[in-house]
Formats: C-alpha cells, sequence, structure tokens
DNA sequence: CTTGACCTTCACATCAATGTGAGGGTTCGA
DNA sequence: TCGAACCCTCACATTGATGTGAAGGTCAAG
C-alpha cells in the first residue's frame, strides 16, 4: 500500500509517517517513481508507536525498543551491546513505573466517577 | 517551605515548579517579601504532576485530574460539570489505553532482556 | 491532452515542556 | 557593610512532535 492507505488506516497524517521513517522507526520500499510503499506488517508497527509516542516515550527510545517486538520469536542479540542492553533496561524500569503512576492515578478518577454517578443516582 | 527546597526534594527545577503554578496546577502562599512558600502536600502532588507528565498526559489534562485526588476521600462534585465528568470519562478510558500499551510493550522488553540473559548464562 | 488525485521534497510555523540568563530584591552571617 | 545564597519577574532559546503549504512529478480516467 502507499502512504495515503497507510495514513488512512492508522489515523495518521502523512506527514507523520515520513516523520517516523526519517527517524528510523520505520522503513519504506520505493517504487521506482519515488512513491513509498508499505507491507501490511507496517501497519501494527505505526500504531504501536503511536501507541508509545502518546504513553510519553520519545522517538530515541522507541527506536530502540521496536526491535525487541518482532513478530516472530526470533531474536537477534548478535547487536546488543551492553550499554544498549542497560538502556533497555533503564527503559523497561522506567515503563514499569510509568504504569504505576498512571493505574494508581486511572483509579482515582475512575473512583472519583463512579461516585459522582452514585450521588447521582442517589438524588434521582 | 520554599521553592529550593521544593525544588531539591522533588528534583524539579525551580523554573518548573513556577510554571506548574502558571498552569495552575500547584499553588503557593507568598511571604510578605513575595517568596513563594509551600506546605508538605505540595510535594506528594509535584511529584504527581511529574509522573503524569512523563506518561503523556498534558498540563490541560492534568489540571482536570488533580481534583479527583484529594487525599480526603471527600469529594466535591459541586462543580462538576456534564462536560467536565465526559472529559474525565474520556481521559480515564485514554489512561487505560495506554497502561495497555505500555504493559504489552514493557512486557516484551523484559522477555527481550530475559532471553538475553538466558542466552549469555548458557555460553557461559 | 488535460484534470484530479495521488505522490515527492523542502521549509517555515506552532505548541508544550523546558533551559538559560539578565536584572534586581532580600536575608544572613563574617 | 559586604558577599553569598536565596528569591523574584521577564524574556528569549531550544527540543520534539506536529501543522501547513509551496512547488512540482506521476498516473489514470474522461
Amino acid at each position: 500500500m502507499r502512504i495515503g492507505e497507510l495514513s488512512e488506516r492508522t489515523g495518521t497524517p502523512r506527514r507523520l509517517l515520513r516523520y517516523y521513517e526519517e527517524q528510523g522507526l520505520i522503513v519504506a520500499d520505493r517504487l521506482p517513481n519515488g512513491y513509498r510503499v508499505y507491507d501490511e506488517s507496517n501497519l501494527d508497527r505505526v500504531l504501536q508507536i503511536r501507541g508509545l509516542l502518546d504513553a510519553g516515550l520519545p522517538t530515541r527510545i522507541i527506536k530502540q525498543i521496536l526491535p525487541c517486538l518482532n513478530k516472530p520469536r526470533i531474536i537477534h542479540f548478535p547487536d546488543a551491546t551492553p550499554e544498549m542492553l542497560a538502556t533497555l533496561e533503564d527503559e523497561r524500569d522506567r515503563m514499569t513505573e510509568r504504569i504505576r503512576c498512571l493505574t494508581r492515578n486511572r483509579d482515582a478518577v475512575a473512583e472519583y466517577l463512579d461516585a459522582v454517578r452514585e450521588k447521582r443516582e442517589a438524588s434521582v
């Protein structure tokens, strides 16, 4: 598929698909005329990127993380330098912390909403 | 305490403490000479703000969420307009989605790291 | 052959969070 | 009384993720 279709199917502006490519997060083949072509696997990948960006991770980190997410459980660590592993461990912990924070606050918001709902129902 | 101490205890630049105040996320009393003074409760609050910012929430949303997190379970919904409740529900769901995304990816990274560690131990 | 809907690159703009520093007041101890 | 260590406001800079649009190439259908 070309960029327009990927854009539509992922709800992502073309501009950003090009940006993600520039940042090394996705790769696109090119048609003879220079148009980008994507295969289906890019669909999930783009959604993954968007989710992580929305969760506060910068593209720099997402780029490190993506190789860990290859569909086939085939893990290629020949390129796994110690520094990179340390970065990943760090980031794993930061993600865990984010999850904790989000969960705590999400639950508080949910409780609040439940309380409001109860209150309203009681007064009806 | 004054801004320097709060900054040190929360690991937050003074600049940002002033910024958070400007955005309505924290409030500070003032000494006669204009210096900001904070009480202990601001410590947790600042950490909470930082956590949420790090998790991708903008100050605009954090401001909406904070009132749900008052220590005492005393909830004051007199000001809870329907639009605000809708926003909160929306944001609650977005947070849930973020948690899902982060968890999935964090687990993938963790698995990857475990696999690398196993591999290394096997080759020793 | 032209029109419209695609695509390309390039560049400048914006927005939120943050950095940085100037210019200046306050407080306190040597 | 002077200097160090605080604090203030104001303002401009930067960074990363985006928006927007110009100038132009490609291609299929009328």
